[in-house]
DNA sequence: CGCTTTAGCAAACGATCGTTTGGTTTAGCA
DNA sequence: TGCTAAACCAAACGATCGTTTGCTAAAGCG
């Protein structure tokens, strides 16, 4: 079981992301799961084809067989990103009924795949898009779609116009993707940060009836 | 007088970052706003030296007698930058008198630097202190002193407590502090997008009495 | 004018970058 | 067991990076 697998539990059978069948030893996965962890903590940019390499002991050229460029190999990285936050925000709002309470579940589920340690959600946030001009339209494309979902969630939650639900939209996730800038792990925890981000938007954004 | 004091209407005399004071034909401004350019565009890493001389016209063993090195001329940018910010938020609070109106003066002031053509203040925002890690602590710390502002203008628009404040400031910065990676010219002038992100938190952060 | 400081040129340094190429091992199916 | 494709090694490629060094031109004070 890979490292990847393992961040939600998944066995190598249900990781529907290893599309390159190959031989059972394939070491696309690994490489994609070392790329994440070295992407999220020195960034895409001070990170080497050399340093993703010798984290899982092989050499820099043996790379270019599983992956076309660096910029493929983030590609996937921020494609399987994207795949995990919004699986785990699912979940959390399928467990819900109250539209205010699967709002505020999303959120949580949101800010915590940023905080805790999770590589992959860290990339796709801390990677912004204009720094990687060749794929620039991709990744933020990937991003955007998720964020889509949250534009439902807040329709559910209040009778706002759609230009007003843009606009809390941005408010809202714009406070939640900044927040690793300055988060430090011990005082408040993503949960409790969501709540208490949620409680200040609460009185505007409850549906009145 | 350099594209850069223009920018705030400064003369050259009143430009106190200029303290490398030689001859009058002192390129070191001119330099570093080049760089603040290039770094607003490209982003630190992706902007070499030679991009920085060349859009001077000079040749790249030259900059280094204006700068030791290519993080000490990031820390100029950096620091021109916030002082820009600061005092242009300054003014704006400065000219209203209600607690409120204030916070939004402050907020629009904030965001329309990060929005409009000001070179410096997207490096502040944009160019995230983790990134460089041997100036990391520098530039959070500046970052930081100047958001310390906004935290008196809360206390003086509610009665939160201190760590209500705290959460409020980290949701309205942060939110603020995003906007540029989906803020499209054309569309919400920066005033407005404070305003409508302002009037979403009103009914929480409005001292009751 | 003479002399010192300031500023910049010219040319290269070593390091590291992403990537390519050709040969070699190994797994897995027939 | 033999063969093929997958996987990787070994070694280098050219490019670009930040930076250094030695020298030259010009500015400005006395």
């Amino acid at each position: 079981m890979t490292a990847a697998s393992m961040e939600l539990g998944l066995s190598a059978a249900t990781d529907l992301s290893n599309s390159h069948v190959g031989r059972s030893d394939n070491r696309f996965v690994e490489l994609r799961d070392a790329a994440a962890g070295l992407f999220a903590s020195k960034g895409f940019h001070h990170t080497s084809i050399r340093d993703i390499v010798k984290a899982v002991g092989m050499l820099p050229g043996s790379l270019y067989y599983h992956y076309a460029n660096k910029e493929e190999l983030l590609l996937a990285v921020y494609a399987e990103g994207v795949r995990r936050i919004d699986l785990s925000v699912a979940r959390a709002v399928e467990s819900e009924v109250s539209p205010w309470v699967q709002l505020e579940a999303a959120c949580i589920a949101h800010l915590s795949a940023l905080l805790d340690e999770s590589a992959y959600a860290k990339v796709v946030v801390s990677v912004h898009p204009d720094t990687v001009p060749s794929v620039r339209s991709v990744l933020a494309g990937m991003r955007n779609d998720y964020e889509a979902r949250f534009v439902g969630l807040l329709e559910n939650s209040c009778d706002a116009s759609p230009e007003d639900i843009r606009i809390a939209r941005m408010l809202l996730l714009g406070a939640l993707n900044w927040s690793p800038v300055w988060f430090r792990p011990g005082s408040l925890s993503p949960e409790s940060i969501a709540k208490r981000f949620l409680s200040l938007l609460r009185p505007s954004l409850t549906r009145k009836e």
